[in-house]
DNA sequence: TTTTTGATGATACCGCCGTATCAATTTCAT
DNA sequence: ATGAAATTGATACGGCGGTATCATCAAAAA
């Protein structure tokens, strides 16, 4: 009968836009119009598609943690196939850091959205503990599978290295964002990092 | 002549309220007449010894640093006089943490004013990369004292660490503000680091 | 007591922003 | 073509937030 169109296209259209706006001027600087504008699209038809701004933003984020994860598959897929533990975890780790447009974007935002699900009630629930929860067990069980193939040094504390790696790369990732310290020396403190975790003789061997 | 009032105090006192309600609202949540309310002062007041609310914020940013820093004073004198460098680092990295409601306000408009100064002008100056990289020398500095006193176990590299262990207190301290983890299991993650940092022996050794 | 400074009050301007309204118009599968 | 869906347009409301104006009151030092 009617005009068919993709709503979910619509709707990842927007998001896209908003995230690239929020990327360019900070999240708090966003509004419905600009999003409007940076979509090609008309104000009214951003409320067609989310009714609310908190809608939008909600949806924001899904995508954002979306797109991160590809991101990380991509990077692993180019690493190769029968790639080892220290080879994945260091593709998890590397992803987060602000390195290209996209990265930089996702750690602005990110950290803009955590700000805000402090104080906001709306943004308080799981998203937060979510992601970043799946991200420590999936590489508490990266660092407990490269013990079990004796990868690592002695005296490794999986979980707590899991913490650690996450909390430091998140914190790396801000201050190269801020502009603090370059992208290559936070990867070069990460390396440091995993040179220690694993035995020599891995894939990014110590020098 | 006229009334004589403390210029610099009520700058404080109309500053602390700008903190306080940034730290309860969020810092984007923050208008002049909210702290005028605050600080239990006319707006018109507040307009008085502030002219713009970017000043406001300037003299926020500043004054909020410069608790952080009387903090970790405080936290040092109460570890004793002649504390050995690991004490010292861990004061420096645990005030860091959100335990409290004054370390929970500084991290979380701390970041705020971060993620402003990514994309606002006037934000983007030196107070980002002031403060960090003072306390980053500092702590390269003690971890090198630390290797010369020979505290350390071998293969440690002070400046890495340094970094990487101020990134990683400031990732945990964002992850306990979102609620994913405890204040008490962040400060485990940060000891066993330190534990490994440390030969035995010394001030809070391990298990 | 006068004079200078601190402090207040009420109020308004102006602009932006989220939201709402409603009619008009384009697009396409049937 | 026709009818349902998609999209637009213009526009407006109400609120809030930073800034400005100006007159006024209080206080304390000279």
């Amino acid at each position: 009968m009617p005009k068919r169109v993709d709503h979910a296209e619509r709707r990842n259209q927007i998001a896209r836009a908003l995230l690239q706006v929020a990327g360019r001027r900070g999240l708090h600087a966003v509004g419905m119009r600009d999003v409007a504008a940076e979509a090609g699209v008309s104000l009214r038809l951003v409320q067609y598609y989310f009714e609310t701004k908190e809608k939008l933003l909600l949806y924001g984020l899904q995508r954002l943690a979306q797109g991160f994860g590809e991101r990380v598959a991509a990077r692993l897929r180019a690493a190769g196939e029968g790639a080892g533990p220290r080879a994945v975890i260091e593709a998890l780790l590397m992803t987060s850091l602000p390195t290209d447009e996209a990265s930089r974007t996702f750690h602005l935002v990110y950290t803009s959205y955590a700000v805000l699900s402090v104080t906001d009630r709306a943004l308080a629930g799981q998203p937060f503990i979510q992601d970043p929860d799946a991200a420590e067990e999936t590489l508490a069980e990266l660092l407990r599978q490269a013990q079990e193939a004796d990868l690592t040094r002695p005296g490794v504390d999986a979980r707590k290295e899991a913490i650690g790696l996450l909390a430091m790369s998140a914190g790396l990732g801000t201050s190269v964002l801020v502009g603090q310290r370059t992208a290559r020396s936070a990867a070069d403190v990460l390396t440091y990092q995993l040179d220690r975790i694993f035995r020599d003789g891995g894939a990014g061997a110590p020098a």
